[in-house]
DNA sequence: AATGCAATACTACTAAAGTAGTATATTCAG
DNA sequence: CTGAATATACTACTTTAGTAGTATTGCATT
């Protein structure tokens, strides 16, 4: 039984290096190659691949693009990220994406081919530190530490903030003067170290 | 610079292997043992663990009893899973609880220390099998519709817009003017029907 | 009793966001 | 080839948000 695997990747060498790696192991098969974006969405949904290792950033859309239009099409292939360097913000994005592992073309060849079995085998592929970025991202969120420091009544603020509310909807709603919503803004922004609503309700509400 | 590590495990033997293992080697301290949840939810609020390895099948409460009673008073805390066997569902839930991560008690020593370490240095270790588990339910984050709506652009200033940056600086780091990142994010409001940035937010990001 | 935080509220100001109309070049599908 | 959508950019204006200083009341802890 040999793995299919497609690869998409702009940078002729590597995406060769990859190709002959893989392609020359036992019980992988590598024969479709693409070296941007567009071309992979295009043909990739007529091929049987098993795994596909893609990079993110391409020349016009970037591979996260590629899972995104591919996942539904071909929802018997695995998407392996394959970056240059730990970019985690966009490998989490990934992994979000649809995306089932990522690996850095650092990786040793022998780690690499194991990276391809585990996710075909239905393993995710991952360093430990955006394992931790998914865990924490999925986690039944508690409250942030930030949440913490805010007065009951900040409390309620910020939600009423994080729907948008005008200042004078807040204070209609609280029964308050839209100068009295001024000052608890005012002083939760001071509390959170921020100073501006986006700021606050990232500050509190993500991660 | 010492990690304080504690064990919740109800076999006796296990526990004192562990801390054997453990509170002798170097960078480790393990001084506080638990046989059941209920000493360990009592006491280990009173101590600034950095880790808790712990079981999940005690005699009464469970490790994710445990850990869903001690994770708000101990935020600095990380807890381990530290399993018999292989088994999934419970590490899955326990993830989903707060445990940031796990390793089985047939983890050879100088891998448990390392899972350790790992831990607390911000990762979670686990194996490809149970991060393919979390993977795939944080994915079920679909993108909303009203992203779709969006074109190439748009949906770059709105992430921007996301970050709670100015206009002015969404258009410095775009190389545009900042009457053009106005006029994008005034269409953008039309298409997605809203007039303030936090509910564009809520539309494009919220389930 | 005194200190401090929380909640209320005001004036006054500046900065940023949002609204409106318009324009031009480019691209892409029909 | 044309019309629609996109990306760029301007003027002009209004509204909302954010900053700053201050003050009063009540409640809780020291």
């Amino acid at each position: 039984m040999t793995i299919q695997v497609g690869i998409i990747e702009d940078e002729k060498h590597i995406r060769e290096n990859l190709q002959i790696l893989i392609d020359g192991s036992e019980g992988f098969s590598c024969k479709h190659l693409f070296a941007n974006a567009e071309d992979a969405i295009n043909i990739i949904p007529t091929l049987q691949l098993d795994v596909v290792l893609t990079d993110i950033q391409l020349g016009g859309k970037t591979g996260i693009d590629c899972i995104l239009e591919l996942k539904d099409k071909c929802p018997s292939t695995n998407f392996l990220i394959c970056t240059s360097f730990d970019d985690s913000e966009h490998v989490f994005k990934a992994l979000k994406t649809g995306a089932m592992g990522y690996l850095t073309k650092t990786t040793q060849p022998s780690k690499l081919l194991d990276s391809i079995v585990d996710v075909y085998r239905g393993g995710s592929p991952m360093n430990s530190h955006i394992a931790r970025k998914v865990v924490s991202s999925f986690m039944e969120t508690p409250v942030s530490p930030n949440y913490e420091k805010l007065s009951e009544r900040e409390r309620l603020i910020v939600d009423l903030l994080s729907k948008g509310m005008r200042y004078k909807e807040i204070a209609d709603q609280l029964f308050l003067s839209t100068e009295t919503v001024r000052t608890h803004i005012r002083n939760i922004y001071h509390k959170l170290q921020v100073n501006s609503r986006t700021e606050a309700l990232n500050k509190v509400f993500k991660k």
